[in-house]
DNA sequence: GGATGTCGATAAATCGATTTAATACTGTTT
DNA sequence: AAACAGTATTAAATCGATTTATCGACATCC
């Protein structure tokens, strides 16, 4: 019991590929293939199931219906979240996703472009690392939809989503400030892309308007967490006099947790706490920890949203569009509650 | 400046596509193509850097290089987890994973399956739900590789992947009786999979050795946290009586400590604490709670590996094969450390 | 010299759809 | 009656690969 083809349908019912090809593509009308005709191949093709051969049809219109997703890591609760609900609506849009992890690797992420490209995605959904641009230009230039979110590329012109990094940090920086702290270190991934140094600048200006010091820390990314627990918890010994810690995404809160907790220090009495991006970790830790939690729902769906309207509108002359969604500080237990 | 196709390349060669065809498929010995011929050929395509369409080397050889992973839930960090390694190891050999989340629903799934199979998949990996034995036995009687992970199928002959939950259970459970604790509750999903009952299973066997009462709480599976945090709270404030609580999986665990820190509960003072499964959450609890880690590397390693076996020998007369992994009992302080 | 075999290469069929261009047929106009 | 215009349908080309079957040329054998 194969697969029927078109042809198969075409011969049972005595009419041509042609006309069942019009039928299924709702092109009966504008084609006049007699009602009679319509019913009686809608009803046959019902009845045996009959659905076209994707591939076949893919090769014939070149599109795919399948959309390339790339994170930073699939594993990252904020981005497995994302690639989650993006998923979900993709699929009820007819669209399949193919995914991957770039690791923020750019050799690696042009391989993977390079990848999506031959398997003729229809449109691409990417968080991009640094160093990308070109090959992400090349891509839109060729006319491909395009939609960057959690960071973006200034000299790309394409759509992007993003949150207002700036006055994310600004504001957890300002709260700080305003329970009276006054020596708060930021800790953060090295790193030069758009959000990371929106959310430094935050940090800063907050700092600026009162006159305080900063006191930054960079660590380098690392696939092993060990390595990036260590400097943190370093730096933490090293610097004693701090009353206050900020770290500027969920990977380094985290490992910053272990840190705190392998030195002992107890929090919010020693050293006040906030991270970046929210999860299970913050909310259960003991006391819980202060987090800007980012839209995950209004982010997918807007990222969804914009790359289904450059999919179903052929006119590729729409100015990109950005968005910038606001987030949440979530005032918990881990700095003085007045 | 579009792609070149098999016939531009042949056309500029002077060669027909039958002789590229063979060379790129590396059967130019076997059909002897001159030495000459093939030089030429393989200089060009490197320099022009042609690539085959995929889609029409599907459509003709009906393999699409494309595997299904099907998760219980791809925003769970232990699914997210294994897929992560799946895919890395899936694209070194040429493959592309298109994933979903079934969310244990049987009908869902069923969709979802008849939707993998209208896209060609040349694989299956599922964490299979309840009720959907015949669904996969009929994917398996047609010929299609499938590995279970996480869970099996008892009347489904196929290969699977799983880790000795019967024995993960038991071991964990006579830790707690070891330490004198007596009055053990077990919290679970209400599930029937063979993982969750072998869980269940080893608890009670540990118990009646020592002939100790069971206390056994069945949580309905639900999208929402709070839908599963409520009821184990409640269960907890019933049974003041107990000792320590094994929660069945992460994510009961991670709503069970939500519940344990609202109500205010000492840990392990008052309650001790043991979960199945392991990450951030557990690690970084204060106290740091016992888990049962799955060895995540090894299930990944396993999984694609049973599965490139199938892929590549077509012989598909190998009985079915089921590996059984390991697990570690990572001992923290959220019990009575002797 | 005709049959047989080998070597090197290719024309044509195929996968299963979409789409273009063409074909009958009917009816209307001039 | 020739020309034209709709109407309903379809044959054939196309997408870009793989694969089967064939072909020409030249050597070998009896």
């Amino acid at each position: 019991m194969k697969k029927l083809s078109i042809a198969d349908i075409a011969k049972h019912l005595h009419v041509s590929k042609t006309t069942v090809s019009f039928i299924l593509n709702g092109r009966a009308q504008e084609k006049r293939i007699g009602r009679e005709v319509v019913e009686r191949v809608q009803k046959f093709v019902d009845e045996v199931g009959y659905k076209p051969n994707p591939l076949a049809k893919s090769l014939r219109t070149g599109k795919s219906n399948t959309i390339g997703l790339m994170v930073e890591d699939i594993s990252n609760p904020f981005f497995a979240s994302i690639a989650r609900l993006i998923e979900d609506r993709a699929y009820k849009n007819g669209y399949k996703i193919i995914y991957c992890s770039t690791d923020n690797d750019t050799a690696k992420t042009r391989d993977l472009i390079s990848m999506f490209r031959d398997r003729h995605v229809d449109g691409y959904i990417i968080a991009p690392p640094e160093g990308i641009e070109d090959d992400i230009s090349s891509l839109v230039k060729a006319g491909m939809p395009v939609v960057l979110f959690d960071r973006h590329l200034p000299n790309v012109s394409t759509d992007f989503i993003e949150i207002d990094n700036l006055f994310s940090t600004y504001n957890a920086t300002r709260h700080l400030i305003q329970q009276g702290y006054k020596k708060i270190a930021y800790i953060t991934f090295a790193n030069n892309q758009t959000h990371m140094l929106a959310r430094l600048e935050g940090y800063h200006r907050a700092l600026g308007e009162s006159g305080y010091e900063s006191f930054v820390k960079e660590i380098d990314f690392n696939q092993n967490d060990d390595l990036i627990t260590a400097p943190i918890a370093a730096f933490l010994k090293k610097n004693k006099n701090l009353d206050a810690v900020f770290f500027g995404t969920n990977h380094v809160g985290a490992c910053g947790l272990k840190a705190i907790t392998e030195l002992g220090i107890k929090v919010p009495t020693d050293l006040a706490v906030i991270s970046f991006d929210d999860y299970d970790v913050f909310k259960l830790f003991s006391p819980p920890i202060t987090a800007i939690a980012q839209p995950i729902e209004a982010i997918a769906d807007s990222v969804i949203t914009v790359l289904l309207n450059r999919l179903n509108t052929s006119s590729q002359h729409i100015s990109s569009q950005s968005i910038i969604l606001k987030t949440d500080l979530n005032i918990r237990r881990s700095s003085k509650t007045e």
